[in-house]
DNA sequence: CGTAACCTTGATTAAGATCAATTCTCGTGG
DNA sequence: CCACGAGAATTGATCTTAATCAAGGTTACG
């Protein structure tokens, strides 16, 4: 059984028996930064769990520019919503991934659980749906959360409401006394997810920085000022 | 028994024992334009459901000002994160509600559907939990093109879209040759959703209007030019 | 070292927010 | 039935933010 399999939120707490069910039907990819996932529009093969390393899920508009509308990282899922949205029919051919993704660090991995396998799985055990609607609800609210800042917030809230979360996710699992930040990501990506240019990001950090409330080193953030940060981004 | 709790996606298809017993925790609340349905922060009852009349959920920011995050029409239901989050664990008290929500149409109807009553109905019946999960699904594919237009679209190719979606969603039901579509919203509403001010989308309107694309009458927009539409909002 | 990708800084421009002033609409009471 | 007033919508002028265009500077890696 792989073993990072019972850290995927929607598969703990189910016994062996259904865990090595699960097991049995996934598929481990190893990809390395900027290798593709799956392209817009591609026919559904299942959905995907993030097992090491980043990945981006990003369109391209019409004139040609990528727009990255989540960025997932270890142990959460994404692509699930072609599965889910018509769980009754099985017309497979119809059914298109909504979006690209691409793993953006490198040695990422991400378990492929494909679509037809699951949904017997799915209907037969009531424990998998729960933890589903339970996943499904947070990132309802983390989205929530991305439109409400998309729309109520400037760059400099943007990016510092972007740098307090990553400070958070850190201080939270590890309790070190380490402030350092790491993007894991280019400016470009994280520019594109912030819904900014490039040039504004680095304008935008360069302020934070002069203001002395944090410290930029490459892909590195060191905070500085967390309560003026916090200031700002809900200013 | 409600006559129209079958209307809603996920108590549709649910034999008529069950359906008598949700029929029997639910409340019917009348609304008119302006009434609200519940706060921001305010202590987490139940999830909604709307039957008639249309809903918005927004949050206020810092400065005062009012954004709407979604808008909310008959059939479909809304708050049910703070229930699915945390099936598990009953502590009550910490649930909130996310946003604030209120009516604006009259005469709207709403239905409470109450959390603790519903946990056990959600926990005895897998087909009520795949349903919920693809109605998780729409959503989440719903607000991803949201996300999407925020980033990727100036205000006329927002404004654009939410006509042509307006349009769509009228002649998908009714096969009438009727292109008069009613906003049901003032114009600060449908601002506040299109992430613009009052003014620019008056502006953005007035200008579909001159190059005859569409005709404005108050709060009726009838579309004169389909293929331009869909061009402007696809660019 | 040399080159390409990445990042930063500067100057200019465009989209849209804001402020301000009218006009329109509609409900109310004389 | 008309006049009035308040809120809603439009129109105009100005200002701000951030995108775009352009040029250097840094870093990483063969």
């Amino acid at each position: 059984m792989n073993k990072y399999i019972k850290r995927i939120p929607i598969f703990s707490d189910l016994d062996e028996e259904l865990l090595e069910k699960i097991s049995g039907i996934v598929r481990i990819k190893s990809l390395n930064e900027g290798d593709n996932i799956f392209f817009d529009s591609e026919p559904y093969r299942g959905f995907y769990a993030v097992l090491k390393g980043l990945v981006k899920i990003y369109k391209i508009s019409r004139d040609g520019k990528e727009h990255i509308i989540h960025i997932i990282g270890p142990f959460n899922t994404f692509a699930e919503a072609p599965l889910l949205e018509n769980l009754e029919n099985i017309i497979e051919e119809d059914f298109r991934y909504p979006a690209n993704s691409m793993a953006i660090e490198d040695s990422t991995e991400v378990m492929l659980i494909p679509a037809m396998e699951f949904r017997e799985i799915l209907r037969n055990d009531i424990n998998i749906s729960l933890h589903m609607l339970s996943g499904l609800a947070k990132r309802l609210k983390h989205m929530n959360r991305h439109i409400e800042e998309l729309t109520l917030k400037d760059v400099t809230k943007r990016t510092a409401a972007f740098i307090l979360n990553e400070y958070r996710k850190i201080t939270n699992q590890s309790s070190s006394e380490d402030k350092l930040i790491s993007l894991h990501m280019n400016r470009s990506d994280l520019a594109s997810y912030l819904g900014t240019a490039i040039e504004t990001l680095s304008r935008t950090l360069g302020k934070l920085q002069s203001d002395g409330i944090i410290e930029v080193t490459g892909r590195n953030i060191l905070v500085k000022e967390l309560e003026k940060l916090s200031e700002i981004s809900s200013s």
